[in-house]
DNA sequence: AGCTAAATGAAAACGATTTTCAATTGGCAG
DNA sequence: CTGCCAATTGAAAATCGTTTTCATTTAGCT
């Protein structure tokens, strides 16, 4: 797991430097143990730090993201509303399609399929998408 | 596979219309046996009707899409870009990330993996999305 | 303390998609 | 067949999320 202090340093390894607006953004993402639309990430920092820009939200995520430090959902039908969460490990979600809610599961073992596609197609694979969609529980009560 | 007669009936049983245009479209996506960004399908009705309006394209796979008639690609990153094509049966893609070629694949299997979330999460699964990303055969090629 | 490249935020630009609305038309009722 | 009307269309404007631009500020290193 991930503690703030732990991406600080991976950042500054990086070259990047560590701006209070960057620390605020760290402390949202951190401190919320659920996954955030960017648009939810901004208004999270706001509370903190009102006059942040967008922009700087935008910014901070890319470099997050391109670091691995975040995971996206892709939601079928309206992509665009993809979620962010710090980061575990390797892992996959479960999707509400009513509420939105989102479990995280691991132990996918695409192994077996991947091997016979690379076999296959002569693709060299490096990753996949697994989502799986649903009703959560909740939902499924309060239909009755 | 869906025919475009197929497909005409599908809407009118809806209570849709068939216009020219639908027509057209319908004509542009069954024709293309590759998946086809929104813009590509457009383009590619244009050659057949020029005045055509990019709107009618939208409220058009909108509406395939929502009778299941067609199946998006949800690719990482930007997932804007998603792709369209006439459906099959049941199956997922493996995309090149280089080049975006789509390979198709069925037989996926994730039968004991949706049996184990349903049992631990009790959600009621009833779908998926698995996408394998990776290189292609000829961007690797390319890169030696 | 001073320097400089990196970072910030306001504003404008952008691209894809959606909404609005007046004009057109498919398909049914008469 | 004809007329009617709700559904459909296309141009234009609006919207939405995201990106670019650019002048100003600042983190982190001399
Ligand atoms: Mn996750
Ligand atoms: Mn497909
Ligand atoms: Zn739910
Ligand atoms: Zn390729």
């Amino acid at each position: 797991m991930y503690t703030e202090k732990k991406i600080e340093n991976l950042l500054r390894q990086q070259g990047y430097k560590i701006t209070p607006q960057r620390r605020k953004i760290l402390a949202a993402i951190t401190s919320v143990n659920e996954h955030m639309t960017t648009a939810e990430i901004y208004d999270k920092v706001c509370q903190e730090d009102p006059g942040i820009g967008l922009v700087t939200i935008y910014r901070t995520l890319d470099i997050l993201t391109e670091l691995g430090l975040l995971c996206e959902v892709h939601v079928g039908g309206n992509c665009r509303s993809y979620l962010m969460r710090r980061p575990v490990e390797h892992h996959h979600h479960l999707v509400c399609s009513e509420c939105g809610t989102v479990v995280d599961f691991t132990d996918c073992d695409l192994s077996g399929l991947e091997d016979r596609l690379t076999k296959d197609t002569h693709f060299e694979i490096n990753g996949h998408i697994l989502e799986f969609t649903g009703r959560c529980r909740n939902c499924i009560v309060r239909a009755k």
